[in-house]
DNA sequence: CTTTTGTGGTTACTAAAAGAAACTAGGTGG
DNA sequence: CCACCTAGTTTCTTTTAGTAACCACAAAAG
């Protein structure tokens, strides 16, 4: 009995999942929300470069797909905070492992990228 | 001692290596190297829907990354073979993981999705 | 001996999305 | 009254992604 999804078909659904998924600021968010709950502007503030536009889409996104859930308190200001669901933690030691791979692996890739363009570089020169 | 990379800081290496990793094709990809070299136009066939420039660009890429290898043999027509390097192995378990999740998760998120647009539904209807 | 098929790409065009910045709305404090 | 906090939305521009066609080579088909 095999799995009714796969992931390298043109329309399985899964395939839309990751798209949403396979996004830089998507992984980032829902690292961010690893262990507790956090709100709008704080995600803001600590995901450096997202504007508040691809935040609030990207959460929404998310939020729809049941990986985080979304809670107002009528606090005054009004407090938003986003949660990791259990879907969400599903995910989550995944996303982490990749959105942080980077970070132990730069020099590697540094050091590859210098090597490749060095190639390029004398394929066009001498 | 701390890392001296931080995905979460804008200007950081990491974040564009993130972004090009953070992306559908270069995870079929990649999830399509693991265990043995494949070759341009098998990669096209396996991995529907993906373009010949987009999967040019993004294999391109990942090799300068240093992710995969790119092998070219003089046979008629040429072969062109793409395979993981070490690099990529060390994250191509995380790779995979990611890449099949939504398989294992789709109904859920199906489930989180109608649920969802049922309550947008309420709000703007009654 | 011309057409079709296969290889592995590149190039131009177009549609969609991402990003920057301003604006909204409700309430507090100066 | 104006500025600032919250959490967003809207508008506009730029960038990207995707579609489709084209290229060069060689072999096989007709």
């Amino acid at each position: 009995m095999q799995q009714p999804y796969n992931v390298y078909e043109d329309r399985c659904p899964t395939r839309q999942v990751l798209d949403r998924l396979a996004d830089k600021w998507a992984l980032l968010i829902l690292d961010r929300l690893q262990g507790a709950p956090v709100r709008f502007n704080q995600l803001r503030r600590d995901i450096q470069g997202i504007s508040q536009k691809v935040l609030s889409q990207t959460l929404k996104k998310l939020e729809r797909d049941g990986l985080l859930s979304r809670s107002v308190f009528a606090t005054v200001p009004v407090t938003v905070e986003y949660a990791l669901t259990d879907l969400g933690q599903s995910l989550i030691q995944t996303v982490s492992t990749f959105a942080h791979w980077a970070e132990q692996h730069m020099d590697a890739v540094l050091l590859a990228q210098v090597k490749y363009d060095e190639g390029a570089a004398s394929t066009s020169g001498a």
